[in-house]
RNA sequence: CGCGGGGUGGAGCAGCCUGGUAGCUCGUCGGGCUCAUAACCCGGAGGUCGUCGGUUCAAAUCCGACCCCCGCAACCA
């Protein structure tokens, strides 16, 4: 490692994620626009410090440990490995990783709330940050819940039944003590909250006046104890915000890494999800001012991705999970779209097959077949060698192209620096779409045929050429894989995302002497084949087991080459007959459908297969009700391993073509009479 | 009068702050080209920009009223 100490310096964080369930398409979504940015910042030349990490307290990691018969530590030292392993997944490029419960972070909370209490001396009576006080709530002795913080009755979400009224010491952050200096943040930095109209939303909240803040426990036993009070135990906001500094080295016992803190803080960008703007926009400029510490320079409050329309939750059961789709479709496939689709700040949706058609119109067909067409042309009339550039544009589309490059050039950047990911996108898309255009105006592949058109032959492919470079460059924080293959390819040197957008124009670095060696980057995708494997894969994570599906499919990829995992399988697997063989299907009759309390979808169904009578429940509810299903012969896989759904166990499983042109299933039957038990192949 | 987001050709979105030929992607119909990943290019069809009213020479864009959709327990970006 090179100390780049004269480099200015760049410090964002993603938020710490909670380590009691694996992380979906919305946490991902966080860490790659970060991840965006850092990459961003880098080739603008900044020295970046990306701070991701998990927030490992808390009651429910407490209780979901219990569930399992594990400890807590346990349960987050497996969670945490998934995160890491995901962000590695995904190319992730954060330089710290942090977790609440390592030995740093909770010196570096104790610190931070000792340097209060200190500060606190010096301030009168009322104005003292931190007091203790008898916290009033209501508490649910089943689940170890604490409901609601007034003592208004309330019931336990989980269990239903009425919570305690209970009061115990705490330790409070008076955070009424902050709101004029909140609102004076707000005025003389309206930056430090983005976009614009969650600004107005958490001044109006501030302007209608703040309750102090209760950031200690006493139930709680996972957590961090209290310095000189160990019956208590910091409460969520105090102990994760901390993290954005204790990750960086705030009161390390390494004076390198408290050195890192001194040079990274404070933060540049802490991106956070809408969610939680009131802990990062309110609570922490608080606690930070109380602790007479500098104050994050920014925090954005992006919106969320639906699935559907509908906000993901794993209770409602339509969670998409990142794996799949990268390891189908590549890294750079779910990165463009997320960022290509979302307006970055807003509310977006998400679905796979809007990803799929991106990919094979923008990626593929887009900045994928033009290099290609490209490079395939300087190989066969250049030989590979590189085209000069002309000393002067003969024509007015040449000189009309090199100010739509600059142009792209300003524009792009300027929408990054924004965070205005999908217009740089939408900006880097239309040079590549002008250039696609200008190739057929000109058709080099006529000029080649021409020996009197050389020059113009040299100089309309430089253009394209150019083009491409550019392209490439600019894209490069978005699709960090797939840009790097087409930079080589160009017969560029070096890592790109090394290069600075000082070195962008033409002529800043030594013209490389012939174009590497062509191959597709984004192999189109077939959407029925790539959806059904995606689906597949999600369907592994969600029931682990249920289906053997194989998790990397992709033939010949060691997962250290970018390339391979980029490169969705284009040809869908072929399974033997064997394979096939170990399916057993059946015909049977439904002898009786019942719906299900609380399903929508789902149906239960004893069918006759013969010589035994199965309970098999059946999402056909849509297609289907139940006294039409009856007396129906229907094709059962009878050798699945059973599953349980929604509390009732389902032993085997009902074919039916997934939809039909109304979206809802249709069942597999015979148009022969047949007999029930009879085998199917 | 709880808060916030949104309503733009068949689908998904941009444009609205800084009024002035309504744009992009997909889909669809027809044509061209052959360098390229069945790719690329050109053209057509398809929109009273939620409704009503106001400001203005001019409104998707500004102002007012209204209608409709989504999110706001917990988990959670």
């Amino acid at each position: 490692m090179n100390r780049p100490n004269d480099k200015p310096k760049f410090y964002l964080t993603t938020p710490i994620y909670y380590a009691n369930s694996r992380p979906h398409v919305g946490s991902a979504y966080t860490t790659i626009v970060c991840d965006v940015i850092a990459r961003y910042k880098r080739m603008c030349g900044f020295d970046v410090a990306y701070l991701t990490g998990t927030d490992e307290h808390g009651v429910n990691i407490e209780r979901a440990a219990e569930t399992k018969g594990i400890t807590p530590q346990q349960l987050v030292d497996s969670n945490e490995k998934i995160f890491r392993d995901l962000w590695k997944l995904l190319g992730i490029t954060n330089t710290d990783f942090v977790r609440t419960t390592s030995d740093l972070h909770a010196r570096a909370v104790q610190t931070l709330v000792r340097r209060t209490l200190e500060l606190d001396r010096n301030r009168e009576e009322s104005q003292k940050a931190i007091y203790k006080a008898k916290y009033v709530g209501r508490y649910c002795i089943y689940d170890n819940l604490y409901v609601s913080d007034t003592p208004e009755p309330a019931n336990c979400p989980t269990c239903g039944r009425p919570a305690e009224l209970i009061s115990e010491d705490n330790y409070f952050f008076r955070l009424s003590a902050y709101q004029g200096k909140l609102l004076e943040l707000y005025t003389t930095h309206p930056e430090f909250v983005r976009p614009e109209f969650r600004l107005n939303e958490w001044k109006s909240f501030v302007e209608s006046g703040l309750k102090d803040v209760s950031i200690s426990r006493k139930t709680i036993k996972w957590g961090i104890p209290w310095p000189g009070d160990p019956e208590h135990v910091f409460y969520v906001w105090y102990d994760a915000l901390t993290s954005y500094m204790s990750g960086i080295g705030y009161a390390s016992e390494s004076a390198d890494k408290r050195a890192q803190f001194e040079r990274f803080w404070p933060a540049d960008l802490h991106m956070v999800g809408k969610e939680i703007t009131r802990f990062h926009a309110v609570y922490w400029p608080a606690f930070l001012m109380a602790a007479e510490l500098p104050l994050p320079k920014q925090v954005f409050a992006h919106g969320w991705l639906l699935f559907e329309q509908e906000k993901m939750s794993k209770s409602k059961g339509n969670v998409a999970y990142p794996e799949p789709i990268v390891k189908v479709l590549g890294n750079d496939a779910l990165r463009y779209y997320l960022l290509r689709e979302v307006v970055f700040g807003q509310d977006g949706n998400f679905s796979r097959e809007a990803l799929i058609t991106r990919y094979n119109a923008d990626l593929a067909n887009g900045l994928g077949n033009l290099a290609s067409r490209t490079l395939t042309m300087i190989e066969q009339y250049f030989d590979g060698r590189i085209p000069d550039k002309p000393g002067a544009w003969p024509n007015d589309r040449d000189g009309q192209i090199e100010r739509l490059k600059q142009d792209t050039i300003s524009d792009a950047t300027a929408s990054y620096d924004r965070f205005d990911f999908s217009h740089a996108l939408e900006a880097i898309w239309r040079l590549v779409g002008e250039i696609d255009r200008y190739l057929v105006e000109f058709q080099p592949w006529a000029l080649a045929k021409d020996a009197n058109k050389r020059e113009r032959l040299e100089t309309v492919l430089f253009v394209a050429y150019d083009a491409v470079r550019v392209a490439t460059f600019l894209a490069h924080p978005v699709l960090p894989e797939a840009t790097q293959r087409i930079w080589t390819q160009l017969g560029q040197n070096g890592g790109l995302g090394a290069q600075s957008f000082n070195d962008l124009p033409w002529g800043q670095t030594p013209k490389p002497l012939r174009i590497g060696k062509t191959e597709a980057v984004f192999p189109r995708a077939e959407k029925t084949e790539v959806l059904e494997r995606i689906e597949a894969m999600e369907n592994e994570i969600r029931n682990p087991g249920s289906t053997p599906v194989e998790p990397a499919a992709t033939p010949g990829a060691s997962a250290s080459t970018s390339a391979a995992a980029a490169a969705p399988a284009v040809a869908g697997a072929k399974i033997t007959i064997d394979d096939f063989a170990k399916v057993e299907l059946r015909v049977g009759v439904v002898k009786s459908a019942d719906r299900i309390q609380g399903a929508d979808k789902l149906l239960k169904l004893m069918v006759d297969i013969g010589d035994e009578v199965r309970q098999v429940l059946a999402g056909i509810a849509l297609g289907y009700t139940p006294e039409e299903l009856v007396g129906r012969k229907v094709v059962i896989v009878t050798n699945l391993a059973p599953r349980k759904m929604r509390g009732l166990e389902s032993n085997g499983m009902l074919l039916a073509a997934s939809a039909g042109t109304d979206g809802k299933p249709v069942l597999c039957t015979f148009a022969e009479d047949i007999p029930v038990g009879s085998k199917v192949k």
